[in-house]
DNA sequence: CTGTTAGCGCGTTCAC
DNA sequence: GTGAACGCGCTAACAG
């Protein structure tokens, strides 16, 4: 049946026909416990309503699936007890391999993954634990980039809306935030910066206190927050560039059809979802093999948020 | 271990200690095998990029999570082989039950399930196959709702824009459409209608192809093809409410942030997956109870994409 | 090339 | 109250 051995063609036949006639689906609880292996992979994704993550479990599904790999998807919501109760979940199925994005570099704990031999990829973000392989953007880059257009642009007073400092992209993308200043000679002010947790809500309370410090621009780490900051931007009745320049990272459908519509840090999402699942098949297959560190650029997305009007 | 038998309390206090010194974590594939049960439920969106299946999700997640039960995620992309393949993989798993929005009423077979005693709930939709438990909508209703209003803004030449006819809410929102046109004795004309696969895509091209009747206001059947409908929209240099009235089904977080906001039927998202996930729940313990078929209203939330302007 | 058998790690049952 | 033996459904290793 699993079309190895060598039968006789009518006896193949036959057993076929009975599979066939009686309904006959193979038990693959019994083979795993059998096999000691499976063929799903994990998938921890830190928020599952960011688009971004959308298109990287797309990226993930496309090659996993042709592979054979079901792909099982889990939400940590940003919550490092969340993610920890999955991947004990993820040990007890003894699954073949989890790809991750971690909600925390110190406090997430892949410890438990690789003292079972459950191989590892991390997407997006960094966790402590070396020589996991890991896909991401260039996150110093993404931020240098959308922060140098906005110089470019007579912006002056920048605001950054980062993400917990626990996550790797909010640290690097304030690294290419502060670059960015460095490079124009632009004074950087404390007060301009600001922390949330990379989800809606933050993103509307840490805009509206940001306001305070009367930013005349401002960079929003992730797409969860843009949405909260808007509101907030909305309700303190400030409009977009003209009061205030706006750049986001992640290009959702629909911020090209606003109006105004964003300005963007659009990552390279798709890709990234199939790379790390390649390597996740890779590392199954060659658990030794040196870690890979995959880095894609992002694009900045010039639209009408950021476009400042000539005085 | 498990806590059920009673057991010498030295003989417990030695053994949970053996557990942590040895790392002993039970192995829930042997579980599963023995027991002939599992604490894994399925959830089979059939767009995972939807925000309103967003929100079942959590909905989902929230109820199962509480009550220890794991849920996995599948997308199947309104594709009927996909989904095929899905169902396969719950059977052959052997999963203890699971949540679908059918890509097909006819064409998705769940008799696979049914005949392999897993329990099922439909959620959005309905399937053939009669006796499941399903939570919905009434689309019925959400579609008249937001078609009377066009109506009583004064719009006459309202185009549909629907899901592809295998789908039970693309069909019960046209019937919603065609009442509310005849209740305002308004003429119905197959020109304005036209049909979508529900992906965005499909949105942008069916939109192009509808404004050659010349609408002078839309109603898209759900939020995928709203944001293709809308790119369209824009090449074709029509501004909405001005040139032409513009609702949707769902309500992400962003349709009330653009300018102009989007008037559109929120379902009652979350709710959805909590009703669904409680009789998943009921069904497993009580596999003979009567099918509960739970409607839930969708609310017309109006904003600035459906005001006409005064002439 | 074919039929038989052991055992994966659990929960359950039956002696003790 | 405790320990040993059995079997869930499958695959791999073996003997025929």
């Amino acid at each position: 049946m699993n079309g190895k051995l060598r039968v006789n063609p009518e006896v193949r036949e036959h057993v076929l026909a009975a599979v066939k006639e009686l309904g006959y689906r193979p038990n693959k609880v019994a083979r795993s416990l059998r096999t000691q292996a499976s063929r799903v992979l994990a998938l921890v994704v830190s928020d599952i309503s960011n688009p971004f993550f959308g298109s990287v479990i797309r990226g993930v599904e496309d090659v996993a699936g042709s592979a054979d790999y079901l792909v099982v998807l889990f939400n940590s919501d940003e919550d490092v007890e969340r993610e920890r109760r999955y991947l004990s979940i993820i040990v007890a199925e003894r699954m073949a391999g989890v790809i991750i994005s971690p909600t925390s570099e110190r406090k997430t704990d892949l410890s438990l993954l690789v003292d079972n031999g459950i191989p590892i990829v991390t997407v997006d973000r960094l966790a402590k634990t070396s020589g996991t392989d890991t896909v991401r953007s260039d996150n110093v880059e993404g931020a240098r980039l959308a922060t140098a257009h906005l110089l470019d642009q007579g912006y002056r007073r920048i605001g950054y809306v980062g993400g917990p400092a626990a996550a790797t992209t909010s640290r690097e993308r304030l690294v290419g935030y502060k670059a960015a200043l460095r490079q124009a000679r632009v004074r950087f002010e404390r007060r301009l910066l600001s922390a949330g947790d990379f989800k809606e809500e933050s993103g509307h309370v840490v805009m509206t206190k940001l306001l305070e410090a009367q930013p005349d621009a401002v960079l929003v780490a992730n797409h969860t927050m843009a949405i909260g900051a808007l509101r907030s931007l909305r309700e303190a009745g400030l409009r977009y560039p003209d009061d205030l320049g706006f750049v986001s990272f992640d290009d959702p459908p629909w911020a090209s059809l606003t109006h105004p519509s964003l300005t963007v840090i659009a990552q390279r999402d798709l890709e990234i979802g199939r790379q790390a699942a390649h390597l996740l098949k890779q590392r199954i297959l060659e658990p030794d093999r040196p870690a890979v560190r995959a880095i894609l650029q992002p694009e900045l997305r010039v639209r009408e948020s950021s476009l400042r009007p000539v005085p």
